[in-house]
RNA sequence: UCCUUCUUAGCUCAGCUGGUUAGAGCACAUGACUGUUAAUCAUGGGGUCCCUGGUUCGAGCCCAGGAGAGGGAGCCA
C-alpha cells in the first residue's frame, strides 16, 4: 500500500522511479491520456499517463474536469515538453464524479477555459478549484501566518478580544446587533422602547468593531499585544475595498509613541510581505502574470508602469514617504493637478479631511510609493488619539498604499486622563460607560500606541487583486452572504 | 446611500435605423485521432434576449417601474 504523497512534494523529482500515490481534482483530460490533477498543495498539476487501450472505457468517462481520483503509479522523467515530471498510472480510483454535459441539471460550472471573476464569485464554493484563487488563498493563508509569526518573533501577545460587545462607544462604524428576542414580538419598557433588560445578555449587545480598546487593557500588563480576529461594521458600503465582515490586525504597545508606532507598522508590512514571496513565490508569478494578461486589454495609459512582482519588490527597497497632514495639504495645493482644478474637490485649505483622490494622488503620483501620513487635524479623528502640543492635530497616522488606499490606520494614545475625558466629552462620548476603559488611565498609565491593519486590504495588494470580495473566502456585503 | 454602465446559449460576447427563422468563439455531446499542454479535426444539440407593464402593424432594440451585477464617490480597515 502506497502513501498518498501530496503533489507539491511530488513535483520535486526526488521521487523518481518510485511508486506514488496521489489524490486531487481533475483539471483536464487532454488526448484520453493525460490527467492534470491538481490538489491545493501547489499552483502546479501533476501529469498522470493512463493507457486509455487497456483501461475500462467507463472509467475514462469519468475522469472529467473536476472529478475527483486517485491515481498510483510509477514517476518517470516526462516525455513530453510541458512538465518534467509525470505519474505513469498503474491504478485508477474514482473517488467522486463531477458531471460534465452542461445541457444536464447540476453540472460541474468550472470549464476548462478562463471564467471571468464575477462569475466565479457567484460561485465561490467552488472557485478554490481555479488556479486564481488557489493562488490567492494560498497567498492568504502564508500572511496570516507570517503575521503571527513576526509578532511572536518581537515577543507580542496574542489577545482574543472579543467578537460580542457590550460597548457602542467606540465610534469606527454601524454596527450588527445582536439578540436573542422574538424579532416579531419584543418585549417593550413603560417608555415603549425595545427591552435590552431582558435579552440574553441583559443589555443591547453588537458584534465588534474593534478590537483595540480591549487591547490597550492587555498592552497596559503585557507591554505588546496584538488582536487578530474578525471585525464587523454594518456600513451600507458598497465598493471594491469594504467588507461587513473583515479580519484585521490590531497590535498595541505599551512605551511606544508614534514614531516607534510607525517604524514597527512598516516594519511588518515589509516582513510579511518578504515572506509571501518567499514561501509563494510560484502563487505571486502567476498571479502576477495574470494581471499582465488582464492589462493586455486596456489602453496603454491605463496599464501600469509596474507588474506585481515589480511593484512588491520596489515596495520593499524604498523607505515609505513619511509626511504630516500639513505636508500633505501644501504638495497637494501647490500641485499642478489642483491648480488646474483637476481634483474634484479642490484643496482650499487646512482642516478637511482628505479625499481618496488626494490620497492616490500624493502615493500614485506624487511620491509613488507607500505614503505615512500623520498628524491629522483632532476634529476628524477619533477621541482616544493622543493630542500634539499644538492643540490643533492629534499623534494619528494612517498609511496609504498604491491601488489600495489606507491599509493601516493608527496613532498614539491619549494616555492623560484629564485630556482623554475632556475629548470624550466634545465628542459626547459617556464616559461612566467606559470607565474600564479609563482606568487603563487611573491605574499606571503609561504613552503607548498602535494600529489597525486591513487584513484583506494587504491580501489584496500582495496578490494584485482589484476587489476585495476576491481575496476573503465567503464575502459578505450589503444585500450578500451567500454560502 | 449617490452617480454611472451593463444584463442575449453553460461561459465570454456580437446583434445595424424597430422588420420576417437571434449569431460567433469557447464549453458540452457523438465520432475520428492518440505524447497532449485550456490537445486537434469533423458533426450535432443548446435561447423565459433579467422581470413586469407600456408604445407600435411589428420590440432583443424605444418608454416607465423593479431586480441583479460592474466601475466611481462617500464612510473606513
Amino acid at each position: 500500500m502506497t502513501t498518498r504523497t501530496k503533489i507539491k512534494d511530488v513535483l520535486k523529482g526526488n521521487l523518481i522511479d518510485q511508486t506514488v500515490n496521489v489524490k486531487g481534482w481533475v483539471r483536464t483530460f487532454r488526448n484520453n491520456s493525460f490527467i492534470a490533477i491538481n490538489d491545493g498543495s501547489s499552483i502546479n498539476n501533476i501529469q498522470a499517463v493512463v493507457n486509455f487501450e487497456n483501461t475500462n472505457p467507463d472509467t475514462l468517462k469519468r475522469i472529467t474536469p473536476g472529478a475527483c481520483v486517485g491515481v498510483t503509479g510509477k514517476l518517470v522523467a516526462s516525455q513530453g515538453k510541458g512538465q518534467t515530471v509525470e505519474i505513469i498510472v498503474s491504478d485508477i480510483e474514482i473517488y467522486g464524479d463531477a458531471e460534465s454535459d452542461v445541457t444536464k441539471p447540476n453540472s460541474y460550472p468550472l470549464q476548462p477555459k478562463a471564467h471571468s471573476l464575477e462569475f466565479l464569485r457567484e460561485i465561490a464554493h467552488l472557485r478554490f478549484r481555479t488556479n486564481t484563487f488557489g493562488a490567492i488563498f494560498r497567498v492568504r493563508h502564508t500572511l496570516a501566518y507570517a503575521i503571527h509569526k513576526f509578532f511572536n518573533e518581537k515577543g507580542f501577545v496574542y489577545m482574543h478580544t472579543p467578537i460580542i460587545t457590550s460597548s457602542d462607544a467606540e465610534g469606527a462604524g454601524e454596527m450588527f446587533r445582536v439578540s436573542t428576542l422574538d424579532p416579531k414580538n419584543p418585549p417593550l419598557t413603560e417608555t415603549g422602547e425595545i427591552d435590552y433588560k431582558q435579552d440574553f445578555f441583559g443589555k443591547s449587545t453588537n458584534l465588534t468593531v474593534s478590537g483595540q480598546l480591549e487591547g490597550e487593557l492587555a498592552a497596559m500588563a503585557f507591554s505588546d499585544v496584538y488582536t487578530f480576529g474578525p471585525t464587523f461594521r454594518a456600513e451600507n458600503s458598497n465598493t471594491a475595498r469594504h467588507l461587513a465582515e473583515f479580519w484585521m490586525i490590531e497590535p498595541e504597545m505599551a512605551f511606544y509613541d508614534l514614531k516607534d508606532n510607525m517604524a514597527l507598522a512598516e516594519e511588518m508590512l515589509k516582513y510579511v510581505i518578504t515572506y509571501a514571496l518567499d514561501k509563494n513565490k510560484e502563487d505571486i508569478e502567476f498571479l502576477s502574470q495574470r494581471l499582465l494578461d488582464e492589462e493586455k486589454n486596456k489602453p496603454q495609459t491605463e496599464r501600469s508602469e509596474l507588474n506585481l512582482l515589480e511593484k512588491l519588490n520596489f515596495c520593499l527597497g524604498n523607505e515609505f514617504a513619511k509626511i504630516t497632514y500639513t505636508e500633505a495639504i501644501d504638495i497637494l495645493r501647490e500641485s499642478n493637478h489642483n491648480k488646474k482644478k483637476k481634483f474634484q474637490y479642490i484643496i482650499e485649505g487646512w482642516g478637511a479631511d482628505l479625499q481618496s483622490e488626494h490620497e492616490r494622488y500624493l502615493v500614485e503620483k506624487h511620491f509613488k510609493k507607500p505614503v505615512i501620513l500623520t498628524d491629522y487635524p483632532k476634529d476628524i479623528k477619533s477621541f482616544y488619539m493622543r493630542m500634539n502640543d499644538d492643540g490643533k492635530t492629534v499623534a494619528a497616522m494612517d498609511i496609504l498604499f498604491p491601488g489600495i488606499g489606507e491599509i493601516i490606520g493608527g496613532s498614539q494614545r491619549e494616555e492623560r486622563l484629564e485630556k482623554l475625558e475632556s475629548r470624550m466629552k466634545d465628542m459626547h462620548i459617556p464616559t461612566e460607560e467606559m470607565s474600564w476603559y479609563l482606568d487603563t488611565r487611573r491605574f499606571g498609565a503609561c504613552p503607548h500606541a498602535g494600529f489597525g491593519l486591513g487584513f484583506e486590504r494587504l491580501v489584496l495588494f500582495v496578490t494584485g487583486m482589484t476587489n476585495i470580495r476576491d481575496v476573503i473566502a465567503f464575502p459578505r456585503t450589503p444585500n450578500n452572504c451567500e454560502f
